[in-house]
DNA sequence: TGCGAAGTTGCTACT
DNA sequence: CAGTAGCAACTTCGC
């Protein structure tokens, strides 16, 4: 029997180490590569421009790869629930492969077409590409728990052994007996979204230094490995926060978006690593990798794992509600200026380095502003081209000390922190040239310079640039007074109830969700 | 069960 | 200038 599939692009951007796609192309008549547009997406999502605009590009890229095979991206608008059993019988589908999605709206989405597909005699394949590992897999070698440490998750992973190959990306020659029927007004049916089709004006969004796409990450991912030394003595605490250029790959949009799969990079990785001393994890390049599986892996086995209520690993604390203070932070208008620094980059260009994200998060929550870090990531959701919902949900615990990280004492300073790797304060003037006219030694702090030289900089701090909103050094120590009360709560409450309740609990409720899970692949 | 060791990535002052 | 103690003291892991 010879199959009419229909592939189903959502996350997975890329022809490359995409077996769900393979499966598709296996006795194969007509492939229908499909891409929807799920209004879900801009109304629940916070979606800004820029990641919108990465998306674009990745799909306008895709529609090219696929060309180039004699096939066509079908980019779909509508409720997958509505779209699907529309295009089942349009095309005469009898076969659909995805690649798995294990983030909550995904699995709920994916289980509905997965018996719509039932009722339409329609197979369903899908396969896990869009992490080093099954999640549910390594799960379960923890006896049904989420790893809490990286080095448990180290411990569970070796058990395991290496992640698999990656799987070639499909050839002409795969292609030669499968086509894929498109119309003359396939452009206007099926076309890839322009920016004011989804409502944005162009001329809002800042530059595109990071554009999406599969042949954009992969020659990213060549360009770094080609420096070998580079890759080899990579340690990410070493990498500087308030570099005028990225100081590490900015690879995290295009695994984001499956543009670039984690495996290729993986073995990519490897080869490099092959026959030469190199750094390890935590803080090598595979470290990075293995930070992003450990937050996948947990987002998968800790419910509600993007809230702290009803989050059983998570420190419930009274954070305050302070619109003036948040509105301030994510404007960057806190009178600190490394913060406002690292704001205005992530506002205008949607990537920030990892240790700039630590320092405006340490703010935020626990180091002075005390806002809940929910609302922190819903910022980063909206303006990071990388924003990952298990990555953001899990580093914003992380860095507030509500889970994973215990130490709240250790506190990121607003001004010193950020002197470490820019004593001039060179990033700071770049990204908010009012302040470029002030010496290194107020660049940090200009509410402390003398009011001539304020003056002579062309700008007033109070009038041109604000006061800082806090006094750090006084609110931080009050801080770390308030997350002690906290956490002799959460260790209190835990220890009280947790004869069985904590540890069972999630025990119960993962490893029996998942196998439930497991009896829905139609596979 | 209990205890010691360790934990991606703090800051300051001092040698 | 690099390295380290002191700061105050958390939780989890694993023996």
């Amino acid at each position: 029997m010879r199959h009419n599939s229909v592939h189903w692009f959502r996350k997975g951007l890329r022809l490359h180490d995409n077996p769900a796609l393979q499966a598709a192309l296996r006795d194969c008549a007509e492939l229908y590569p499909v891409f929807v547009l799920d209004p879900w997406f801009p109304k629940n999502a916070r979606v800004g421009i820029t990641r919108w605009r990465f998306l674009i590009g990745a799909l306008a890229d895709l529609d090219c790869s696929l060309r180039r095979l004699n096939s066509r991206l079908f980019v779909v608008r509508g409720k997958p629930e509505e779209v699907f059993p529309r295009l089942f019988q349009k095309w005469k589908v009898t076969r659909l492969t995805f690649e798995v999605d294990t983030e909550p709206y995904a699995l709920q989405r994916d289980k509905n077409i997965a018996s719509l597909a039932a009722e339409h005699q329609v197979e369903v394949i899908q396969e896990v590409s869009h992490t080093l590992y099954d999640t549910e897999r390594i799960i379960l070698e923890n006896n049904g728990k989420a790893p809490l440490t990286f080095k448990r998750m180290q411990t569970l992973i070796n058990t395991v052994g290496a992640p698999k190959r990656p799987c070639p990306p499909p050839t002409l020659q795969d292609m030669i007996d499968i086509c894929t029927p498109s119309s003359e007004d396939h452009e206007e049916a099926y076309g890839v979204p322009s920016l004011a089709e989804l409502g944005f004006d162009s001329l809002n969004a800042g530059p595109e230094l990071y554009p999406g796409g599969e042949q954009e990450a992969l020659r990213r991912l060549e360009e770094h490995m080609s420096r070998t030394g580079w890759v080899c003595a990579f340690e990410k605490p070493q990498t500087s926060p308030n570099a005028l250029t990225p100081s590490t790959t900015v690879l995290s949009p295009y695994l984001k978006f499956g543009c670039l799969s984690a495996r290729t990079f993986w073995w990519r990785l490897d080869d490099v690593y092959r026959g030469r001393k190199h750094s390890e994890p935590p803080v090598s390049l595979h470290g990075q990798l293995l930070w992003r599986e450990f937050f996948y892996t947990t987002s998968v086995g800790i419910p509600n794992f993007d809230c702290m209520v009803g989050n059983p690993v998570c420190v419930q604390v009274d954070w305050e509600t302070n619109p003036e203070y948040l509105a301030a932070w994510r404007e960057g208008r806190t009178g600190f200026p490394f913060i406002d620094a690292i704001m205005t980059q992530l506002r205008q260009e949607g990537w920030i380095h990892h240790l700039a994200r630590h320092a405006v998060a340490c703010f935020l929550t626990r180091g002075d502003l005390w806002i809940s870090w929910e609302e922190g990531m819903k910022v980063f959701e909206e303006l990071l081209l990388d924003a990952d919902w298990a990555l953001n949900a899990g580093n914003w615990q992380w860095l507030s000390a509500s889970a994973f990280f215990q130490q709240y004492f250790r506190v990121y300073s607003p001004v010193a922190f950020g002197k470490k790797t820019d004593k001039n304060g060179d990033y700071i003037r770049k990204y908010l040239p009012i302040l470029k006219k002030f010496p290194a030694e107020y660049i940090y702090e200009p509410w402390k310079s003398p009011r001539s030289l304020q003056e002579r900089a062309g700008c007033i701090v109070g009038k041109d640039y604000p006061k800082p909103i806090v006094e750090h050094e006084v609110i931080s120590k009050k801080n770390i007074q308030r997350m002690k009360m906290a956490y002799a709560k959460h260790s209190g409450s835990s220890s009280e109830s947790s004869g069985k309740s904590k540890g069972e609990k999630r025990k119960v409720g993962s490893v029996l969700d998942m196998l439930t899970k497991k009896n829905t692949k139609l596979d």
